[in-house]
DNA sequence: TATGAATGAGCATTCATTCAT
DNA sequence: CATGAATGAATGCTCATTCAT
């Protein structure tokens, strides 16, 4: 999305109506994208029917059906970006740091304070709506919640380094960045699903208790 | 209901007769919560229609709905069930042990080491299946979950006070055992659904690695 | 089952225990009769269940079929139960009187007094739930409601000699019956299950209205 | 509905494929609607099924359900589509007289030579099909009898004011207006539903039969 | 591109009826 | 006689998807 303005510049060959037209489209586009999500989220996915999705995006129902091949592509794509999200937020945050141990504590923090405060939409998608639907999905579940595993594993590893810890079992540090992503999906699932608002605001808090309480974990593997 | 009371000093116990069809009625009982468990575990809840569980369970469709209300009743059943269980069997090896945090180290090793291998398909029905299904479903999910985290935190209030960890915030101990219950459901799933049969062999070693990154969690709370 | 005692001692003849079994026969064919009845009132007949019925005569589904063929039975005889009372009261009443005349009048006045009034859920039966039902249902309707509007076309031949009526067309006595029932149904439901209980309370005042237009529909024939 | 006036300036009129698709629409929902007429008159409403409908209408049985919200609708607009019917034959009649009282006494013939003749499925939904099937057709019923009754009312009181009658109490000829459709519904039942085709043939003789008892009923009440 | 009418397979659920005990 | 578990055909309805315009 962002990508599209530094493209206007190199491509000024489209007419004017082209390119509005382009720019309808892909506002459309996101806006069924953002349609829904929305219903999803609220009513369910499979209590969301294609028609809902349309009306909301104020559309036809065959305009669904141009921009996305079917229903289960669309919870597809928003689980995907949701997921991408999430990996850049923590990318950043682990990025800006300087010493690696800092820039996973960061990572943690940026889950709870960036992550489920700014896009709860997408906490619900990625961690309720994708799950148990269809076992198309659940392989795209896997493929993408891989790559965020590998994130955190190769920043477990750097952190390691750092910290002079060595596992024994070269698997350890894999179960321990799965265990990680545990603890992040359960407590946003828990605070931000499950409490009331009063708890919703308590998140920071909370993110930073879940967060020593990794590290900390970590600790147990110094030599 | 009130005429039995009655009866009861006449009928101490029921006729043989009586007895065997009760007993036909547990058991035509168990039989469809079992086939309705393998399908939704192997094809999906949705995926899987009334007619494939009484097909499995050789009954009528008729049949189904004599002892289940509906479908999602059946997975509501099953999902309490496979919480039941595992709470026994945490609370069991916590019980076991004399030190709380021996009973809580065993108690993790028993998630995976008897949970897991002796149950995988209640694994699947607890956090795969039963997640994103429905509302109704989604409010029992809460309340049953809520309990199991419970049993968690208090164990972990235990574990504290032995190993003499004082929390700063009250609150911080509720979040400790979301957090761990998160880190049990992911390395489940991920080495129980998403892996390979080699893996699932190892989850014995996945675990206590789980557990010792939990323990050395728990440590940095300590004064 | 105040009734008990009071044949015991009319019928010898049978065993004790063999006459208690037929009192108890009789009885439960009623208090089914009377179970359906109240819910086809007030459920409607195809909204009832044969559990249902069972239910409310606190008996299981199997007797239900040992007493009646069939679902469709139970509203046949119901039916039939229904206009046999009505021929009941309307005969007497206008058996009563000295002239034909003051009789037809008096049925016409019994039939708001005294059905409408003491048998308003055969009034539901007879003129609603028994309609539209079922082709089988139909004919039956045909065959008794043909009975009926014989005894009034039969009345109405007396009233109309006594007061030297003489129909130009031997059918219009026909028809004039019919109409006159006609009044009396719509009347009747219109008072009895579509308007307030004050309207229900002036049912007499309602129907001596109706009556006299009849007599003065009748007048119209006079020489 | 508010949207369609401020388009009308710059859309008087429709393009000519949307107008030829409009009509069709219009079309197979008076498809829809004969197809449910002819089987609910010749098979009854229960043993109706959505897919006859569909097969006699020679589409599948979604377009129904995009034609009407259920089966219900169908009947219930059958139902107010007769009942509309009846009242403009109705109204024409009493109109077109010049003196009440004929008026009056056109409508009534108007009745059998018109409504039933012409519309004999109107009569079988009106007076049969749409008796006792659901409640909310049942308030239906009663909401649209309503008006009929209040039609018959009103030109009752303009006849008698003509006649010179007057009621001694003012629901009298609230109860005679009853009456009279009562008439009018149990003869055409009887005659169109319950007789052979002889008897069909009659209808007009014997609504005139019908009308004379009606307007001799009225006499009676003349000061 | 956009529309929305049409499709029809699919499914959950009901319920009258039977029959072994 | 009474029971109530079992049956299974029947049906209303949904909804993802298609396609002519």
């Amino acid at each position: 999305m962002a990508v599209k303005k530094e493209k206007q510049d190199r491509e000024p060959s489209l007419s004017p109506s082209a390119m509005r037209r382009l720019r309808e489209k892909e506002q459309r586009y996101e806006t069924l994208l953002r349609a829904a999500e929305y219903l999803f989220v609220h009513k369910g996915y499979h209590e969301t029917s294609v028609e809902n999705i349309a009306d909301r995006a104020e559309v036809s129902v065959g305009t669904v059906y141009f921009y996305f091949k079917n229903k289960e592509e669309l919870l597809l794509k928003l689980f995907s970006e949701g997921v991408h999200t999430l990996r850049v937020i923590l990318g950043k945050a682990f990025m800006k740091a300087e010493k690696p141990e800092d820039g996973f504590r960061a990572a943690g923090i940026a889950f709870f304070d960036v992550f489920c405060k700014k896009h709860p939409g997408k906490v619900a998608i990625v961690f309720k709506e994708a799950v148990g639907q269809s076992q198309l999905l659940e392989e795209a579940r896997r493929v993408v919640l891989q790559k965020l595993t590998d994130d955190v594993y190769n920043a477990l590893l750097a952190v390691s380094e750092s910290l002079g810890i060595v596992y024994t079992n070269p698997r350890t540090a894999k179960v321990v960045a799965v265990g990680i992503l545990g603890i992040y999906e359960r407590v946003a699932y828990q605070y931000l699903m499950w409490s009331d608002e009063h708890d919703k605001k308590e998140l920071g808090t909370i993110g930073r208790d879940a967060v020593d309480f990794i590290m900390g974990g970590l600790g147990e593997f110094k030599a």
